[in-house]
DNA sequence: TGAATAGTGTCTCTCAGACATTATGCA
DNA sequence: TGCATAATGTCTGAGAGACACTATTCA
């Protein structure tokens, strides 16, 4: 970074310019800087995403992470993730302040916005289940998908067609016609790859994913998703369902209680509403630890990824 | 990213700037975006980083990482990167194939850079040990520092402080005289803290070194250090260089041989020039597995960071 | 001959996983 | 009464670490 690392060195006429650049950046192409956040929650025991449906083109009728622009010269990219994840979900502070914030990878290829060269610094939250209101305080457009419900890959609108990328941004659209109309709302899509993902979101997403999976196995931040207390039921049913795998009961139990500093004891008990009989499970509360030792390794891991 | 996210949100004016911004960036404050790569190597069982001493302000007199512009609308964060680091180390395609590199992450505090907010897309590389030569095509301001010689924060110029980032960083310390001059060449730093890195690399430095601690302990990617071939013994200062600890030599022999496509033997055995004696070592080459399992973690950390 | 190293064998302790068992509450 | 769940106990095998031992080479 920086411009003019070394300008004594050989290639002179290139690090001149870079350090021009650095003086006069409008005199060269530019590129945009913003962020994206995968919130992912659990809802009736499914992972859900946080997603922001699209007007106008390129992608329209998509489905997009929320996100925007890192204000030049006012904000760090942390501060950027954290005020795009309270624009978007509308939570209050205090739920806000349990939500597990942490970069996740920067995005750069030049097409992958068709429109200009965008840089993306992506970032992943853990959010509690939210008490069953729409996401952000708008909620049109916005909605908590499934993650099943999201298409692996972009089955349409690769990037870097011109055709895409001469139409407007969203000229005007949003909701023109039937298509996600301000007052006509549509079905959420539900079927499994229904939703597609703008852009290289559903690459993002998949990376997110995969670094919940590892990070609950080291980290006790799979109580992010949780109310302040829970059982261990509870939080083995975070496991099974980040990890797509169902876990020994016992064997969890013991293994929980056993790791310092993972969870803590309140003195109380499940109200358990709802409950198909068994004794009152405990209620615990996150502990104080910041890594797991052991850690929770996943299952079935055997073989390797060669 | 992407502009407009859903212009029928609650904050319209907002969103339409940042229409009208993915459009005509020029109109706004721009932010600027670079990539810079810590590669990492061993020389003579130490640790040491690729690191460029800088002739201009800010920061003159001081080393900083390697790195540049990522050039708009042509290449990708992980060309932009490979490309720094083909220039800067100024080695041949072959033994770049050799050399592992990845994203580390990104940076972007906007007083990081005094000039103006720059975004850093920082990437590590752990590349093998260089025949002596001196790094980069044009040596000049080009070293190899060990990692205990870089300051673990930079004692002087805290970001933000335009004045600060006038004042010299280290003022005359230590061989002063000629410092950093394009022509008379001044010792390297070799005390330890000697180094100061500018701007905020020592803090990505430092998160650098923590990825690499993490990394060789569920990937083979401590072979990246090493040749092509290379003894169990070898491999072992890898590690014991990268975690700061010895190992058991009998228990480290047999626990790397047990993992599935860690390494593979070459029928041949060392030529062991400069031994202190001992039966010859046999040669091995990396496997192909991707990941370890069972993973070699680190001895102590016991207790855990609570 | 002594010292340092390569490579293997043995033992113990920890831990993960399979399974069993008891207690509790709901239908 | 039957069933699902909470919580605990027991056993086994894998693996990490400590230690011992043999073989090989150089000074």
């Amino acid at each position: 970074m920086d411009a003019a690392r070394h300008d004594h060195s050989g290639e002179r006429g290139r690090r001149e310019r870079d350090f021009l650049a650095g003086y006069d950046p409008r005199a060269f192409d530019p590129i945009a800087v913003t962020v994206d956040v995968v919130v992912l929650t659990l809802r009736q025991g499914r992972l859900h995403v946080l997603a922001i449906e699209r007007g106008g083109q390129p992608f329209a009728g998509a489905w997009a992470l929320p996100g925007g622009f890192v204000r030049a010269g006012k904000e760090s990219l942390d501060a950027a993730a954290a005020r795009e994840l309270a624009e978007e979900t509308g939570l209050d502070a205090t739920t806000l302040g349990r939500v597990h914030l942490e970069q996740l990878g920067s995005y750069g290829h030049p097409d992958r916005d068709p429109r200009m060269h965008v840089v993306s610094i992506a970032y992943v939250a853990f959010a509690p289940g939210l008490p069953d209101a729409q996401a952000g305080g708008d909620a049109a457009g916005v909605a908590w998908l499934p993650v099943e419900v999201v298409a692996p890959v972009n089955p349409v609108l690769p990037p870097g067609q011109p055709e895409a990328a001469a139409g407007r941004p969203h000229e005007r659209g949003r909701r023109t016609g039937t298509h996600g109309g301000g007052t006509g709302r549509r079905p959420l899509p539900s079927e499994p790859g229904e939703a597609v993902l703008a852009f290289d979101h559903a690459h993002i997403l998949a990376d997110a994913l995969e670094r919940a999976r590892g990070k609950i196995e080291y980290t006790p931040l799979a109580t992010a998703f949780l109310a302040e207390t829970f059982t261990i039921s509870e939080l083995r049913a975070v496991y099974e369902t980040v990890w797509g795998a169902p876990l020994h009961a016992g064997n969890f139990h013991r293994k929980v209680l056993s790791v310092p500093g993972f969870v803590e004891s309140t003195g109380q008990t499940d109200t358990r509403p709802g409950s198909r009989g068994g004794p009152r499970a405990r209620l615990y509360r996150a502990g104080d630890a910041k890594l797991l030792h052991p850690a929770l390794l996943r299952p079935d891991r055997e073989a390797g990824i060669r």
